[in-house]
Parts: structure tokens; C-alpha cells; sequence
DNA sequence: ATTTTATAGTTGAGCCATCAACTATTATAG
DNA sequence: CTATAATAGTTGATGGCTCAACTATAAAAT
């Protein structure tokens, strides 16, 4: 319920893109809750990767999700307690862990494709692709000009 | 540092938001630290409209802020904390606190709208008003298609 | 007037984000 | 070869979000 002076209240950018990325969080949560499942978006952000690549650094899932590495270690702790991933030591780099699927993983990644579709359709509903195309690079555009943490 | 992969990977609209969202964020409190400030985003998100109203209620809060109860529960302890605002109980309805600034939340207030305002500029730079007007539309779309939580 | 229901707020648990400090390993400089 | 620096990952602290369960008060129903 969000009435005219809340809404105008939030017209201000910072606070949209918090409600929005909160909304979109909490709705994919709940449909993946809807069909039995337990996970996180975070935890799916992270499922993604190692899934397309067959396995990742942890170094390397922090870049694909723009992850702090402390933010990785900790969703990988997550997803090695549920057993959907394991940590494989790197046998050329002693620094580097590889992360991999297990089955479950694999099976849990499959299911929830889905839920995800539905969740993307319901966020789109009624928005023009062109706006949805604006959307984007705006986005984008707002991230490459943060990009330099420390400048 | 994004590479190409990454940002590909990250066409994905929820990663985007979540990614922007993070990074404004940080920004936020990067530049409020410079200028030698202590708040957070969330922080500053809360005391706006108590200085806009004078008092509110944590409902009301919530409301405004878009956040769940139990967030603004948390975060007028954490502002109670730094003597930034006061809990007040309401005389008629006594099931409401009444939150109210302090001298030094007002003063933080008027500090911190500077470098809200070379914030947005950092995050608006280079985006043509009319994109900017066509994200926050979007963003307002996409809050709307989800607002039935329990639905 | 008494039950029932709704509302405002709090608390505990689990998950995620950031910062800073730390370990271990690898790479580089001299 | 050794001292130094860079990299991968972990840990602890602090702050925030969500859910579910709870207390206290007020409003509605009968």
C-alpha cells in the first residue's frame, strides 16, 4: 500500500532503486518459496556462474556477481552447509579454491530456472521493452560511473 | 573493475538493480566519510521525513521509507544510539512512539544534504534528464507490479 | 461489557553487505 | 636467494532485511 505523498516522498532516485532491488529480492524468494524451494537470490547470483563456467574461483564469482569477496565466502559457506556446492582446492594455485556443483546443486539450479522466469515476468509486466531497454543502460551507465570504489 | 563477461552476465535486470543499489550505496557513505560523517544510507533514508514532519510514527516511517517495521525498528535504535533522535510515546494512541529530532539529528541533517546532492550528481553524470525520468518511471512500475506482497 | 480482531512495536534467527585485520601462498624486486 | 608486495580467501564487528512469534493497546462485533 503506497499512497501518494510515500510515493512522491520516494521519487528520489536512491530510494526507488532500494525499493525496487528489495521488492524484486523478496518477490523471487517467494515464488521460489511457492515451489518448495530454499534459496536465496544471493545464493542464486552466485548458483549462476559456477553453473555456466562447470566451475569458478571465488575471485572469479565475486567479479561475475560484482561481489565483495567477503560476500562470496560467506554465500559459499551457505551453499556448502545446504551441499549444493563443494570447495575443490586449486592444485596449481594453492591460493585459489574452485567451486563446484554438486548433483544437488546441479538438480536445485534446473528448478529454480522457472521460478525465475516467472519472477522476471512479473517485474516486467505492462513496461515496454524499449523502457526496459532505457532501464538497463541507465543502469549500467549508473555503475560505470561508480565504478571506482576508491576514487 | 568489470570486464565484459561480467557485465554481459549482468545484463540481468535484478543483478543490475541489486549492483547500482549497492554501489550507490556506497558511495553515499563513502562521501558522507569524507566529509567527515557517520550515516548510513538507511540511516539518512529514516531521518528525512521526521525532519520533514517534525515527528512520525515508526509506521509512518516505515510507510514513507518503504521498509518493513521491524527494519525501522532497528534503525531508530541504532539512531537513538547516536543521540540522533528520541522515541516520544504518543499521549492518545499508546501503542505508537512518536520519533523526533534531536538538535544534533537536525544538524546532521542539514550536514549530510550536501553530499547527498554530490551524490546524485556522481550517480546522474552523463545520463540524459529524459532516460533518468524514463528509469524512474520504470523503477516506480516495477515497485508497483510487486506491491502485493501477500498476494 | 466482553470477546474478537486489528494495529504498533519489539525480539530472535538467518542471510547479506562493508570494513578492517588477518593467514597463506605466489609473484616481483633487489 | 631473500625481502617485499600482491593475491585469494577467512574472520569478526557492525548495520540492515525478512520472517515468524510475541506483547501491548485500541477498535469492532456481538
Amino acid at each position: 500500500m503506497v499512497d501518494k505523498e510515500s510515493l512522491q516522498f520516494h521519487m528520489n532516485l536512491g530510494m526507488l532503486v532500494n525499493s525496487a532491488h528489495r521488492a524484486m529480492t523478496k518477490r523471487f524468494v517467494q515464488n521460489a518459496h511457492e515451489s518448495g524451494l530454499d534459496i536465496s537470490l544471493d545464493q542464486w547470483m552466485v548458483l549462476g556462474p559456477i553453473w555456466q563456467r562447470g566451475d569458478a574461483s571465488q575471485k572469479e564469482l565475486g567479479d561475475m556477481c560484482l561481489k565483495d569477496k567477503t560476500s562470496v565466502t560467506r554465500i559459499i559457506d551457505t551453499l556448502e552447509k545446504k551441499n549444493l556446492v563443494v570447495r575443490v582446492p586449486d592444485q596449481l594455485d594453492h591460493r585459489v579454491n574452485r567451486v563446484i556443483l554438486t548433483n544437488a546443486g546441479k538438480q536445485l539450479f534446473y528448478d529454480v530456472l522457472p521460478v525465475m522466469e516467472k519472477t522476471r515476468e512479473e517485474v516486467k509486466k505492462n513496461i515496454p521493452d524499449e523502457d526496459i531497454e532505457i532501464f538497463k543502460n541507465v543502469l549500467s551507465s549508473i555503475i560505470h560511473n561508480l565504478e571506482n570504489d576508491k576514487g
